[in-house]
DNA sequence: CTGCTCGTTGAAAGCGCTTTCGCTCACCGC
DNA sequence: GCGGTGAGCGAAAGCGCTTTCAACGAGCAG
């Protein structure tokens, strides 16, 4: 049997009441005492029962994320983010990954439970009708990381403005015929940074070319956003102009990095130098980008997971607040797919 | 105030204990009952409280994984194989990640604490014996994955005899002078691999020069296993040979793939093709390995996770059994690096 | 010396659930 | 008609902790 409270008091000659407030840091203990229920506390090697605690308080001093994790590195980036944000708070951080899109819902069922956690960080999960009922029905304080929900605080990047941020780049770099891949339809990172695309061709007074526009459906479960994807929306697109290559792409905004490295080697494959025969831009700035040299949108991802934590205390503390909502701008880097310098690796 | 199991019992006309049951699946209760009681549950909104669910049974059917750096894919695939081995088992999992091997320890503190979760699972936690002290304080099952100790369960890969066969490949194809990069010293893999370098010159009647043997200095809180260090450390290899190109290694095992990452990189700098002027073979087989054409010897880490939660699943039935080891043989993927065929990519 | 205050401690009432024990009430065979 | 059986259920005792309330005693002013 594990030692309890009770043991811990006998052998201090104290009440359990006594052993309790020592551990919460309560004020009113003579130094003596505390010292002497920590030692023996020690000696037995006492721990305090969670389950106990978060019945007893109404609290469980935790804070679940849950998290689809195709590619890691931003969420990784996220959760450092929010881990740090954590940092000297009363909270703990649980997580609850899920490989593919789908295996959200069943994570976000156990992070829910009565008890888990007192709040919770989704991070790029879609606010789909069922999951708000969920959210809204139960007691924890929510965050929304990566999408917004106008219920929930939220934080997200300016997609649709970084999708117009990057073609306008290739744009200036005297590109006519600019060519466009998506993860499969209906992401809302996907249908934002179409719309920026959009926009950048309206603004320079461009007529859309439908045949310019790739959307992946390979890989559904990862919505597409696999090097796979990217690879063969790549071979598709320029398949499309195999026919009538003055018509091709001189250029590609591709809606993720991860996809950007799959394309990158389909245009390889077909023969194209990049920069050169093709400009490539990403957006994400995952670790490998900078290594690999690509141009893309970054997006703050540690900020992003620091703030979610800051907005996550404050609902705790007030749950009442109107949810607010952050949207940070991507910040463009050029990189050598869109003829910039090379750097050295860093990571 | 959240809805107990008091509040449906009035609403059911029954007693708590009825309720407990039916949620508990007791054979003991009518038809009748239990419809009305789900029926009262549902239309309230009721869950059970997960912490004094665990208070009173004595259990908690979580099992934590404590894991240092997801940024890597081999962690996540472990914990793929983790969540499919505990399908269809009253456990879930809990992932307590952290960003740096050094922060390993606040989060098996964490994960230790009583009530937390029934089992443990120590993915490349290396067993240093102040762990080893606390993990044999706790009650909970413990399972060790890409490390191991005579007290505990665990699955490991055969580091030492992957290495062996790695050289041994460049070996076979005609490389008189191998180079080695490795981590900061002191990892386990590291050791192991290098181990293995040696037993293949060894039994290849070669002797060991140690200059061409680079250990990695650089991201000590990562120990190294990054494309930065992987960079670095082969610059540093090849300024060794800068004033006696004849003497210059014509092949390199790196004993991370995302250190070989890193490598070819500084390799492609240096004006060396690969192959050709350089072969490089990796270790792990991550995903972007595949997609750079990297030969490397993979780990079946989906495998090692599922074996681990059924290993722990087993212990937690029978926790006297005496401690398991299995040790899986990695197996050699020849790609572009060392002269393979290149291949789609499909990830 | 009396009456207060204040710092320190203990008793006890929960927190929401599981589970043992035992009761009730058919229903059975004899 | 009677004891035996077993299905279905409720009462109540925990599980280990926090927190309120009250008690106690020492120290202080009057």
């Amino acid at each position: 049997m594990a030692v309890t409270i009770y043991d811990i008091a006998d052998e201090a000659h104290v009440s359990i009441a006594t052993v309790s407030r020592v551990f919460n840091e309560h004020p009113r203990v003579s130094e003596d005492t505390r010292r002497r229920v920590f030692r023996v506390a020690e000696r037995m090697g006492y721990e305090p029962h969670t389950g106990a605690q978060s019945l007893a308080r109404k609290g469980t001093n935790l804070v679940s994320a849950v998290v689809p994790v195709m590619t890691s590195f931003f969420f990784m980036e996220v959760l450092r983010g929010a881990q740090g944000g954590l940092d000297g708070s009363p909270y703990d951080l649980l997580v609850y990954p899920s490989r593919t899109f789908s295996g959200v819902d069943a994570q976000l069922g156990r992070a829910l439970q009565r008890g888990r956690s007192d709040g919770l960080l989704l991070v790029s999960v879609r606010p789909t009708p069922d999951r708000v009922r969920r959210l809204q029905a139960t007691s924890q304080a929510v965050v929304l990381v990566d999408d917004a929900h106008e219920a929930f605080d939220s934080i997200t990047v300016d997609s649709r403005w970084g999708g117009r941020v990057a073609v306008e780049h290739l744009i200036e770099r005297g590109h006519e015929r600019v060519g466009l891949l998506l993860p499969v339809p209906g992401t809302t990172p996907g249908d934002e940074r179409l719309a920026g695309y959009h926009d950048a061709l309206a603004a320079a007074g461009r007529e859309p070319d439908p045949d310019l526009v790739v959307s992946a459906d390979w890989h559904h479960d990862l919505q597409g956003f696999t090097r796979f994807a990217g690879y063969r929306a790549m071979q598709v697109l320029l398949d499309r102009f195999a026919d009538r290559p003055a018509q091709r792409p001189t250029a590609v905004f591709v809606a993720a990095d991860i996809m950007a490295f799959g394309a990158l080697r389909a245009a390889h494959e077909a023969g194209l130098r990049v920069p050169g025969d093709l400009d490539v831009v990403g957006f994400d700035d995952v670790d490998a980008s900078a290594y690999l040299g690509l141009t893309t949108l970054h997006q703050p991802m540690v900020e992003m997971g620091q703030l979610a934590t800051e907005k996550l205390r404050r609902r705790l503390d007030d749950p009442g607040a109107p949810p607010s909502h952050t949207v940070f701008a991507p910040r463009l880097v050029v990189r050598e797919t869109t003829g910039g310098a090379a750097t050295a690796p860093s990571a």
